[in-house]
RNA sequence: CGGGGAGUAGCUCAGCCCGGUAGAGCACCACGUUUGGGACGUGGGGGUCGGAGGUUCAAGUCCUCUCUCCCCGACCA
């Protein structure tokens, strides 16, 4: 629960309001500008979220927030299906044994493991672990599954929780335990599951863009950042508004790595034995933080129309009479109804005793992209005022019309949405020559730098402004992703030769 | 794991220095008047003061130990 202190003062409709110190779902939002991290909490309060849950780095998900996550997995789940990719489900509990069994993948995941050592008021023979990832009972269970080069490709998805013990939580970015979905694929040639690492990346990015607007910059992460055991791995880099950037899903060639440390060949159409060549891709409820840091302002969340848990908020304003009211009630019903059956998750604010300005309010924190206010004067016009949250602006619409209406202004909020945050990063993506042009864009948001692929130079790099490198970017042309041209000329930070440019940002 | 804070009503806090019947605002419940950008009146419910031990006639307050949470850094989807 965050603790506000102080007394906000905030400007509102050309009057100064001096509010109160309040309940945290109730209460004032810090401005992002005073404190980026406690404004993070405030808006997932006020937005109702989460909820403390008694274990440290766990987090209960209410309706409202697991919502989200349900936009997500509904969005998801139909582009994993369009690929031919089955979901599948393999078991919380693991071997200890499985985790060590591919070298880099132990020494990765250890320091995060939680483990069961006691079950069934005995001590184990054999400890198991909590998931962190899948890739190793997976493999041991695809070991059995392929036989023949017509077993593959073999691709699963599985929506599952896992654990990971984490240092220090933060509510959705950080988290012990966190809900993803992990997807694994199995490929007859290297060539096969590079392609298909990068096709996921492709419908991740589009998610990203298209459904959560983080316009995010994609790329592939130095080998030091690699996921433990791969041979490759492409992120997505959203940046978020205090110019940090947040990993936003991952895709991972793994190679052979998985393949060898579980014995898993498979026979060709040559009658010989071949390595199985294998992916894994991952988006998790971290998004969601993703989503409320990309969009949210000073009066609350602000949600992308596809993953809102409410889309379209109803406030019906009393009329002077009972007549009028009634027919106000009738309409804010009909409009919901209407809205309801073209598919639209949709709330009509009933409440007795809050004024309609307390209404709006209320949905604004709540992240709601938009506002329906209808009235005694709407009803007389046969109208409603639409309000979108992200720019606070007011139309008219339409009841006859109203389902098309509200469609194409969702449409126009997704748009915007996207636009701004494509303009945000842009803006705060500097091309940097040197040391001190790095230092200055790390501040801002992200650095295109030439670096010299030291890990001893990005570890430096990270001691002195803690910025990391986040990726080297891809660009999108002719239907698949380009590295950037090489750029050859002396290192960003340690100016030793360097032929390519990677983005270096600060990162959650 | 290092460095800082903080634990008293659902929330934010006061009370502690100087021991003497548990407080405020907001939230919540009831009724009434209101209602186009955070309404008001009247009445009401709600607490083993994080936990354990000690000092004392008496502990929210003093002493000792302990637990938890939050923030800042190193590890991470």
């Amino acid at each position: 629960m965050p603790a506000i202190m102080h007394q906000a003062i905030a400007e509102h409709a050309g009057i100064l309001l001096i509010m109160a110190e309040q309940q945290a779902t109730e209460g004032p939002i810090t401005p992002r500008a005073s404190d980026y991290a406690q404004w993070y909490q405030d808006i997932i309060a006020a937005a109702e979220l989460v909820d403390q849950a008694p274990v440290r780095g766990c987090w209960i998900l209410r309706p409202n927030g697991y919502g989200i996550w349900e936009a997500i997995q509904r969005d998801l789940d139909r582009r994993f299906r369009r690929l031919g990719v089955q979901n599948a489900y393999f078991p919380l509990l693991i071997p200890q044994s499985f985790i060590t069994r591919e070298a880099e993948h132990v020494e990765g995941f250890s320091p995060e493991l939680a483990v069961v050592t006691h079950a069934g008021g005995d001590e184990l023979e054999e400890p198991l672990v909590v998931r962190p990832t899948s890739e190793t009972v997976i493999w041991a269970t695809l070991r059995r599954w392929i036989r023949s080069h017509r077993d593959l490709p073999l691709l699963l998805n599985q929506w599952a929780n896992v654990v990971r013990w984490e240092k220090r939580p933060r509510a959705f970015l950080r988290t012990t335990e966190f809900l993803w979905q992990e997807g694994h694929t199995a490929h007859a040639t290297p060539e096969d599951a590079r392609r298909f690492a990068l096709t996921m990346l492709r419908t991740y990015e589009d998610f990203a863009d298209q459904v959560l607007c983080l316009a995010p910059i994609v790329g592939e992460k130095p080998a030091h950042e690699r996921f433990p055991g791969a041979v490759a791995t492409f992120t997505l880099e959203p940046m978020m508004q205090d110019g940090r950037a947040l990993q936003a899903g991952t895709s991972h060639d793994l190679g052979a790595n998985f393949a060898r440390a579980f014995d898993v060949t498979y026979q060709g159409e040559d009658g010989a034995s071949h390595p199985v060549y294998a992916t894994s891709w991952g988006v998790s409820t971290r998004t969601i933080g993703g989503v409320l840091m990309a969009h949210g302002d000073d009066r609350g969340a602000i949600f992308p129309p596809s993953v809102a848990p409410t889309q379209v908020a109803i406030v019906p304003v009393p009329g002077r009479d009972e007549a009028s009211t009634r027919a106000v009630e009738a309409a804010a019903a009909e409009a919901q109804a209407q809205l309801t059956a073209a598919g639209h998750r949709v709330a009509v604010d009933n409440r007795p005793g809050l004024r309609p300005g307390a209404k709006f309010f209320h949905w604004e924190r709540r992240g709601a992209p938009l506002r329906l206010e209808i009235g005694p004067r709407d009803v007389d016009a046969n109208q409603a005022v639409a309000v979108t949250r992200h720019d606070g602006q007011k139309r008219r619409v339409p009841l006859s019309g109203l389902v098309p209406a509200v469609a194409d202004l969702l449409g126009t909020v997704r748009t915007e949405l996207s636009t701004r945050a494509r303009a945000f990063r842009e803006a705060r993506t500097k091309a940097v020559e040197d040391r001190a042009e790095l230092e200055a864009a790390v501040t801002e948001g992200y650095a295109l730098a030439r670096w010299c692929e030291r890990k001893s130079c990005a570890e430096e790099i990270q001691a002195v402004t803690r910025a990391t490198i986040r990726c080297y970017p891809f660009e999108w042309r002719d239907d698949r992703y380009l590295p950037l041209p090489d750029d050859p000329g002396p290192c960003a930070w340690c100016g030793e030769p360097a032929t390519r440019r990677v983005i270096i940002g600060r990162a959650y």
